[in-house]
RNA sequence: CGGGGUGUGGUGUAACGGCUAACAUGCCUCUUUUGGGAAGAGGUGACUCAGGGUUCGAAUCCCUGCACCCCGACCA
């Protein structure tokens, strides 16, 4: 992409009412608005990045045998009168709307009983089972207050995966696939090495579950970390009895404020009991399925990539979910800068690398630069009188600080590797 | 939901109850520049969140509403 033809512009300031470095670094290199408190949207390269994490994501649901469909946001009352979760005591962050006729409608806030729901029309036998299914959603949580930039918002993308297993052996099985699952997301979305499986409180589902937490100073959670086991225990539900179990001791955790970043719970039969999701095992008998519950949210995700992996400069992407791979930059009007830089520009995209352009005219070169490390992009290829002087480009990781001069088969090689 | 705070050109800030609401940045025009947010010149842009009140006089004080931020509680 050309970014004189990117309709978003670089701010040399955020708006004095984000405090969030996420939101402060994301406003300003034009991945986000804020259209509201809590509530934003996403602009050409944020949302570039979001497809990215979502297809990390997509693939490795897929890999453990995850289908993906959509559900709508809208969802009636009686779906979620069985669990008692329509209720306002129950679960108090619905928004809620009416049709015409005065029916009463929610916007999704989680999709466990739709999805338990939906399911009734295809599952009857053993043969059916297991299913997990996923989607790329959006929830509306009325939150009483929205709070650190994308980290905690009331309208957001989630994908909520759902397992549905012939009995708690079956589940067992996929739940640790899933988890594997969930480390390779985190992997490759650049924040394994912050992200611990971290053994915490079930909410209303159940007692327990497994949160996956990056350990950053924005996070809303206190986790105890034990780094030789790799996994944590979250603060609510630190004690003694829970710190034997996990085989762990007091000295070795260690405390670390966290984000959740994702989620998974055994739900068990406690939908498939309330909206009668049964099944006939092999002997006849009528069985309740048992479901687990599996959640990633990936505005967050992101929100959490720039908050551990940035600096004074701006947002440094890794790779896999960068907006683009390489960005040139075109220093001065010389024509040979501009013939040399469109002729990189057509070379890279048949190659099939994901490059923008600035061929922005008329800016010093010191303003590219400052907007090129603040949109973070992981190469940098800068071609000007200079650059062409030595004879070539001037390429450089957005993590170093110093870059070298190569010819065009040393750069596609670089950029290929 | 409890507590604290803030609303001024697109953005960031300033202005004692008293001159035509100032500065920077952005944006437009021209000239000169081009390796770390260039220089000069000229221009554009705000009924100071909304409504009420106090006062000779309100961006400034008071009330109501709305919006936003932070701490806590909550968090499917």
């Amino acid at each position: 992409m050309k970014q004189s033809h990117l309709f978003t512009k670089t701010k040399k300031e955020a708006p004095a009412d984000e405090v969030a470095k996420n939101a402060e670094l994301l406003i300003k290199a034009g991945f986000i608005n804020k259209e509201m408190a809590g509530v934003y949207s996403y602009l050409p390269l944020g949302l570039r990045v979001i497809n990215k994490i979502q297809n990390i994501i997509r693939e490795e649901m897929n890999a453990i045998g995850g289908q993906e469909v959509t559900l709508t946001a809208l969802q009636e009352k009686a779906t979620w009168e069985p669990t008692n979760q329509w209720d306002d005591a129950e679960v108090d962050v619905w928004f809620k709307t009416k049709l015409k006729n005065e029916t009463e409608l929610g916007l999704a806030v989680t999709h466990e009983a739709a999805m338990t729901k939906m399911l009734k029309s295809f599952v009857e036998s053993y043969r059916d089972l297991p299913v997990n299914i996923y989607q790329f959603q959006t929830k509306f949580r009325n939150e009483t207050r929205a709070k650190s930039g994308i980290m905690r918002t009331r309208e957001f993308i989630m994908k909520d995966l759902y397992s549905f297993s012939k009995d708690e052996a079956e589940h067992n099985e996929f739940y640790e696939k899933a988890k594997e699952a969930y480390k390779n997301v985190f992997k490759r979305a650049g924040i394994g090495h912050l992200t611990y499986l971290t053994f915490a409180s079930g909410g209303m589902f159940s007692k327990f579950s497994h949160e996956f937490q990056t350990i950053t100073s924005a996070g809303e959670d206190i986790i105890y970390v034990d780094e030789s086991k790799g996994i944590a225990i979250n603060k609510e539900v630190y004690n003694d009895e829970v710190i034997a179990n996990l085989g762990l001791s007091k000295e070795t955790l260690v405390e670390n404020r966290a984000v959740e970043v994702g989620n998974i719970f055994t739900l068990a039969t406690r939908f498939s009991d309330a909206l009668n999701l049964k099944y006939k095992t092999e002997t006849g008998e009528e069985k309740s399925v048992f479901m687990g519950s599996y959640g990633i949210g990936p505005g967050r995700l992101m929100g959490t990539v720039v908050e551990v992996l940035s600096d004074d400069k701006g947002i440094i992407w890794p790779e896999s979910i960068a907006p683009f791979k390489v960005h040139i930059l075109e220093l001065g009007d010389d024509m040979e800068v501009k013939t040399t830089a469109n002729a990189l520009y057509a070379t890279l995209q048949s190659k099939g690398i994901e490059v923008m352009y600035d061929d922005r005219t008329g800016m010093s070169a010191g303003e590219k630069f400052a907007d090129a490390d603040l949109i973070g992009i992981p190469y940098r290829v800068v071609i000007s009188p200079r650059s062409l002087k030595d004879g070539g480009y001037e390429v450089k990781k957005r993590t170093e600080g110093k870059g070298k001069i190569v010819n065009i088969d040393e750069l596609t090689e670089i950029l290929n590797g």
